[in-house]
DNA sequence: CGGTTTTTGTTCTCGATGTGAACATAACAG
DNA sequence: CTGTTATGTTCACATCGAGAACAAAAACCG
């Protein structure tokens, strides 16, 4: 730690700051903000600022006082790229510091590694020297940061370092569900929340612990698959290899498994929302299903928090509409799988508020820690040295 | 950040690797090991032997050079008391910086808050002003830091504030399980590893989470009660208020069920070592108790290592017998329990190596924190101003 | 409309910090 | 005894943030 580090430093918390707050602030907020007098927080900014990492544009009056600047992304300042790569789509975007996404393009895939090609070709066509990094979230465990899984792809093992050249431009990657709780964590439902956990339910249940923000990642980086513990008692086997899994109570699969379809990705998706439709609608056995469903996630929801106790459960994918159609079932199943004692502060079980967006927004957030990141800053702030 | 706050941080960093050090190590390294010139570390060190936190002794030549000096811990240093209060016994002791332990007293007790009181005339007895924070371990979950509930002590929900008054010393509390698991990351089979687990197998399983040698506490410090997750169908209700924890099926309680007794505190644990025994010395009873207590271990284990991922899970209490009995039934069903693609690289299953001193050491551990506090040590280095 | 108040920007001095280079010191090796 | 090696020590230096004093620009008030 020298003395420059100690700028370094002040200047990621100032940039920071900016990224996370949720409307921009003015230059003598910021001071007050990072504790630092008016002096130095001109010095940082006017240095950020000949970095392109910042920009300052006259404050609107909002009292007494003399005017002010308020603190927004340079224009010309450095971009992440987001993409979201999904079963058989994938959308790119382009995200500022502060979080605002610009959809680039998207497009279908054909399920075969070739896409990451398309995907690279796409990013090529709106490159400039602004992109800095690109975030990447896939389905799919990634262990060790490379070895990619997606079972529904039928990608066992496949190497990331294959598909992601050497032509690529900085790139970091991450599997949808944990960033989609990042998201969440971040911009969303979760945001403030020191100990939390999201979960992503499609077919499968995904999701992650957040502490302080910030997405634990495991030994191996494949820490989240929730939907693999036996918490509901089911007697079946799981495609994961495992007998009793979660998600066997819990999902798409579940919610269509008692009308004779068989468990998969595909049409089973759309069967499960009409299931939820049905439902909705009155009807007894989708009634049935749904309830089912929503009992075994609160059971589940309860386990888990006996064992991390979340301040706030925040669920996207079908636990949105579980929630909103069946938050008593969850919460009752939930309370009866909590400790006696913790009963009379359950958990808050929230719906995700960033939604379909969240492995997008996730993804953003991952490539503008590695923008954000002390050397990378100051990389930029002292080209030659 | 201010000037100041980067000398304290260098100080803290020196001190805590003094702290954390396997085995003394000398000045010239320390400065190689902190990446600052050998003039910054004779400027840090100075002062910390000014401030009684840090004290040279002339190392031994080991070669050609310059003779230097050993950073140990002053003798006129802080130290932090540590307090293992348990079933019927508490023991204190003194511990200084580098975790060296000196056990000064120990003591049975009534089982009311009045052993409180025993252990504060006792903390009185060694008292003196070299005393800078006392670290207690205690079972049972602490909500909130204050609101302790110890349920085979009848303590239902006992306010802490109330039993360590104002005239203790400045105390940090934690619970027993929690403080074995921080002890193995810090000074135990754990060591080194960025994401671990720890449980203590008891009557009951509790345990943590351990990210970066810190243990996970939760929204209200009340995390680690996994064994309370129902990993293992048990059909039993549980003392908590919950059906099916995986505590029903592992540890003390279920190696004595099948031999008539009740479940409960005292002899059985006495009992559960007999059972422990008999299935050593060939008993076939015993052996299938055993057997399905390991089994049991092994399935929850590998439930958990599928939702955290962590490198290494390391078992005290009955724990460390069952892997010394029964590794391969623990490993098989572990294995049995992960996801298949995960088998090729399965946590390390470790029996602790700090032992029955787990809870002592990691109060000791957490009353360290507490001194390395930056403020703290400021304080201490600044006196006046 | 002009003076006052309030808030922020700007400038300058100052103490503190770590760096790097040069030199001094104390052991060992031959 | 002399050269080598590793470490301690000293000093000039650049950088950083703090703090105070002052300037600037708006709103408020009578």
């Amino acid at each position: 730690m020298t003395s420059a580090d100690l700028r370094t430093r002040n200047q990621v918390r100032l940039l920071r700051a900016v990224h996370d707050a949720a409307a921009p602030f003015t230059r003598a907020e910021a001071a007050r903000l990072l504790g630092i007098g008016r002096n130095t927080a001109a010095a940082l900014v006017g240095e950020l600022e000949a970095a392109r990492l910042l920009h300052e544009v006259p404050a609107e009056a909002g009292g007494r006082g003399r005017p002010t600047t308020l603190l927004v992304p340079h224009p010309q300042g450095p971009l992440a790229f987001a993409v979201d790569f999904r079963e058989d789509t994938w959308t790119l975007a382009s995200v500022e510091l502060g979080g605002r996404i610009t959809e680039l393009e998207g497009g279908e895939h054909d399920r075969t590694p070739r896409a990451f090609a398309d995907i690279r070709a796409a990013v090529a066509r709106h490159e400039s020297d602004r992109l800095a990094v690109l975030g990447f979230a896939t389905s799919g465990p990634i262990r060790d940061g490379h070895r990619l899984h997606i079972s529904h792809l039928g990608w066992d093992e496949v190497d990331l370092g294959a598909l992601v050249g050497d032509d690529w431009p900085v790139t970091v990657i991450d599997n949808d569900a944990r960033l989609a709780g990042l998201a969440e964590a971040r911009r969303g439902a979760l945001r403030g929340k020191g100990t939390a956990m999201h979960f992503h339910i499609d077919f499968d249940i995904g999701g992650t612990l957040l502490l302080g923000g910030d997405a634990q990642r495991g030994a191996h980086n494949v820490a989240g698959e929730f939907g693999h513990m036996p918490l509901t008692g089911s007697p079946l086997e799981c495609m994961c290899g495992v007998r009793g899994c979660w998600s066997l109570d819990v999902g798409a699969n579940a919610l269509v498994r008692r009308f004779g379809t068989r468990p998969g990705y595909g049409e089973g998706r759309g069967l499960a929302r009409e299931v939820l439709r049905r439902a909705e609608d009155g009807d007894a056995e989708a009634t049935e299903a749904v309830d089912a469903n929503a009992a075994a996630l609160g059971r589940g929801l309860g386990a888990l928090a006996n064992a991390l106790d979340p301040e706030a459960i925040s669920l996207s994918g079908l636990g949105v509409d579980l929630i909103r159609l069946r938050r008593e079932v969850i919460e009752a199943h939930c309370a009866e799988g909590l400790m006696a004692f913790r009963r009379d502060e359950p958990p808050q079980i929230l719906a995700g508020t960033v939604g379909a967006a969240g492995p997008l927004t996730g993804a953003a957030e991952i490539a503008w820690d590695a923008i954000l990141d002390p050397d990378r800053v100051r990389e930029r702030l002292q080209p030659k040295r």
